[in-house]
Parts: structure tokens; sequence; C-alpha cells
DNA sequence: ACTCCACCGGAATACTTGGCGT
DNA sequence: ACGCCAAGTATTCCGGTGGAGT
């Protein structure tokens, strides 16, 4: 028997894992039938050769926001293949594509593949850079005008575009129809952040947001739909013990409705009952799954932290080796200088570390609470609630950090040192 | 060359309650 | 018993700096 051939034998859990990934667009959307119709009746007016108003939608993230965009831009150019005026979509990732040039220059690229002129061999490619901004938008409008018909373009995350490189490109883009003759050109911006329009240009606000649409978030029932339906041909069936989708569900709603983490709870589920060669998904696999994404989540938030905050939380380490549950930022503050003097790194003052310490625990690596003790003056305590000692793997991986070196450091030292 | 941002620290100000004075 | 003070850090404000990006 091959290497691999025993991970192949346990086909009893999964039909096709595929479809519990971010990357599935599925074909029904569950409870989003109002948002679709909105955007669909917003975008039909292209059908009739005229610009549809441009649309700005909100949501965070996992409530289906792209899957319900992609999936009436797939059925508008189906529907405009029956018609005369050619419609198209082009789905722009802003996280992606980040500057202004590069969204003109994807999109004109785009256009040139709906190109259907009789290609002479001339077609100006426009280069991946070098050009001025100028001339890929003129180009831009060229390509657009010898297209024709309705372009659509859709910018996913747009505010993270707007964020990186400002509102020049929403500015440019939706002046671009007082150009055009015999094309249109109308924008979706798609938003996680609520409170993005605060960096944008009042002119470009109104003229984006002709429209707009707000998608809140799944509840638990909702959830459970969605989770239902895509089960389905995801697993194998009946290896779902029937309270495991209600749990996922009611795990995810407590989040923030994300559908995404709901699938994510799901898929973990279902691959590790596999892996324990299970026949069947239970409930304590998804505890198992809850447990396993948060602590992959924590690992790598923790080894992408930056050196100084790795040294900080190795000394809070250090102060919870050696018998203290909660510790106190004086303390921390001690040891910490101790650390950083043994490792040959800055060693950096109170001022820093108190905010080093605050973004430990933003990001749900320890507790932290302020007391104040009276007549003894005001501190901040910590805590972790996890397991620490993958917290200790996870920093002996960086090398500055290896046990080695940091075992010199006197336990009896430290001790006489926080007393 | 110039701008922007992440990182850093100094100084000022805020906060809270046990202890102390009355 | 009551109320103000002081300790000691948290937190805020702000200005400087070096490196990355353009």
């Amino acid at each position: 028997m091959g290497l691999f051939q025993k991970y192949l034998v346990n086909k009893n859990i999964f039909k096709n894992r595929e479809v519990l990934r971010h990357s599935y667009r599925p074909n029904i959307l569950p409870h989003r039938q109002p948002e679709i119709n909105t955007i669909a009746s917003i975008l039909a007016a292209s059908l009739k050769g005229e610009t549809p108003s441009n649309i700005l939608i909100y949501g965070k993230t996992g409530t289906g926001k792209t899957a319900c965009v992609r999936y009436v831009a797939d059925e508008l150019e189906k529907a405009s293949q029956e018609t005369v005026i050619p419609c198209h979509v082009i789905h722009l990732n802003c996280e992606v594509i980040d500057t202004q040039y590069r969204v003109l220059a994807q999109i004109a690229k785009n256009l040139e593949d709906h190109d259907e002129r009789p290609s002479d061999g001339t077609r100006s490619n426009i280069p991946f850079t070098g050009w001025p901004t100028d001339q890929v938008y003129m180009e831009l409008k060229n390509l657009l005008e010898s297209v024709g018909g309705v372009m659509v373009i859709v910018l996913d995350e747009i505010d993270k575009l707007v964020k990186k490189s400002g509102d020049e490109t929403l500015y440019n883009l939706t002046r671009i129809n007082s150009d055009l003759k015999d094309s249109k050109v109308s924008i979706i911006g798609i938003s996680n952040d609520l409170r993005f329009t605060d960096f944008l240009d009042p002119r470009v606000l109104s003229s984006l947001s002709e429209e707009e649409l707000v998608f809140p978030p799944y509840n638990a029932p909702q959830l459970c739909d969605i989770l239902q339906k895509r089960g389905e041909d995801a697993f194998m069936e009946g290896v779902i013990d029937p309270p495991v989708i209600p749990l996922c569900a009611a795990l995810a709603a407590q989040e923030h409705g994300d559908a995404r983490r709901a699938l994510d709870l799901l898929r973990v589920s279902g691959e590790l009952a596999e892996r324990e060669d299970e026949s069947r998904v239970a409930e304590k696999h998804v505890k198992m799954a809850q447990e396993k994404i948060e602590t992959d989540s924590m690992i790598e938030c923790v080894s992408t932290l930056p050196t100084q905050s790795k040294v900080v939380l190795y000394s809070m380490l250090l102060l919870e080796h050696i018998g203290k549950k909660i510790f106190t930022s004086g303390e921390v503050l001690q040891v910490y200088r101790e650390v950083a003097g043994t490792l040959d790194v800055d060693v950096l003052t109170n001022r820093r570390i108190t905010d080093l310490v605050s973004e430990l625990s933003m990001l749900g690596v320890i507790n932290t609470r302020v007391v104040s003790k009276g007549r003894y003056g005001r501190t901040k305590e910590m805590w972790f609630d996890m397991m620490t000692n993958r917290i200790w793997e996870v920093l002996s991986k960086d090398q500055r950090l290896s046990r080695d070196t940091l075992i010199q450091l006197d336990t009896n030292r430290l001790k006489a040192l926080v007393r």
C-alpha cells in the first residue's frame, strides 16, 4: 500500500469538501433574496442600455455580499447575451489591486478580452507599469467606447482601496461617464467598514452611493439553513449528527453572524472526525473544531508579533512560570527589562510597554484589568486564560527567544525581583 | 526628493481608593 | 465618621525619527 493510500481510504465523511471553502460559489443563497432582487432591479437598467445607478454595499465579513453580487453579475451577463446591448461585469478585489494604476490597468485588460473587433495585432496592451496614469485613463476610455454597452465595475473591499491610495481613483471612475458616448460605466462598491465614507470626498460619495444597501449579519436559524444546504453537498448522507449543524450555527452567530466562520467550523469538524477515523461527525468534533480554530488563529497571531511584543509576552510567561497567576504592570516591566537586557535587544521605556501590553490585550492573547490600590496607586493586572504552553512553543520558534538563551535567567533572581 | 506611517519617548493629565487628618 | 490627599500608574497629547513606498 502506497504512502498516501491510507489517507484515501476514508471516504465516509466528505462527498465534496470544496463546497465548504471560502472560494466556493453556491448557486442558492438562502435569506438573501431581497438583497439579490434589489441589486438586480438596479442593474436591470443596463439591459435597456441605460446607465444603472452606482451602488454602495455595506456589511460585515461573511454576510454574503460578494457572493450575491457575483451571482447577480453572472445572471446579468447571461441575460445580456439575449439582447443587443453587451453588458460586462468586472470584479476587482481592492485588497490585491490597491492602486489607481492597477485598477485602471486591470479594467482595461479585462476589456481587451471582451473586445470583439478583429485583432490586427496592434492592440495596445497596457503594461503593468511605466505609463503615466493619464495615458492609461485615455486608453481605457478608448477601449470602453470600442466595446460599447454597459460596463459594471465591482470594487470589492473598496475601503482598502480608499485607505491605501485615496479617493482619486473613485473620483475619476465616477466622472468617466461624462467622457463616454457609446458606452456606460456603473460602479458597485463593497465595503466591510461602515465608516469608510468619512475619508471620501463628498462629491465622490454622493455619486458613488446613489443606491445604498446594507447586508445584516445572519442570525442562528439563517446560518442553520445555509449550513444545511451546503452540508448536503459537502458530506455523505447521514454522517452528520443532528445537533451538529445547529451548534455550528449558534457558535458562529454568537461571534458576528459570519457565515464564513460557520462553514469553517463545519468543515474543520468534518476533518477532525475524518482524522479520527470515525464514521459520523458528532458534537464533540464541533467543540474540538472551535478550539482548534481558536488556537490556530492565536498561534498565527502570536508568531507574527513584532519582536518587542514577543519579549513582553515572554516576560509575562516567565512570571507565570514562577507561580504568579496574575501580574501587575510594574512586575512585567521589571522582568521585561531583565529579559530585554539578556537578549541584547533595545530596552523600551515604560511608556511603550504599556502600549504593547494593551495591544496584546486587544488581540486577546492576555486579559487585563485596571485596578486601583488606593494609597498604593493604580496598576493594570494581567493574566493568561489559555494554555500557556502553546504560547511557549510559538515563542521559542523565534531564534532570539530560544529557550537556551533564556534559561540563563535565574528564577530565584526573578522571584526576588518581583517582590 | 518627498510623503506617509510605524515606532518611540517626554510631559501633562486622568483616575481611583485606602489611609490619614480632623 | 467623613472627606480630602497621595501614590503610582494609566492614558492622552504631541513631537521626533527612520524606513518604506512613490
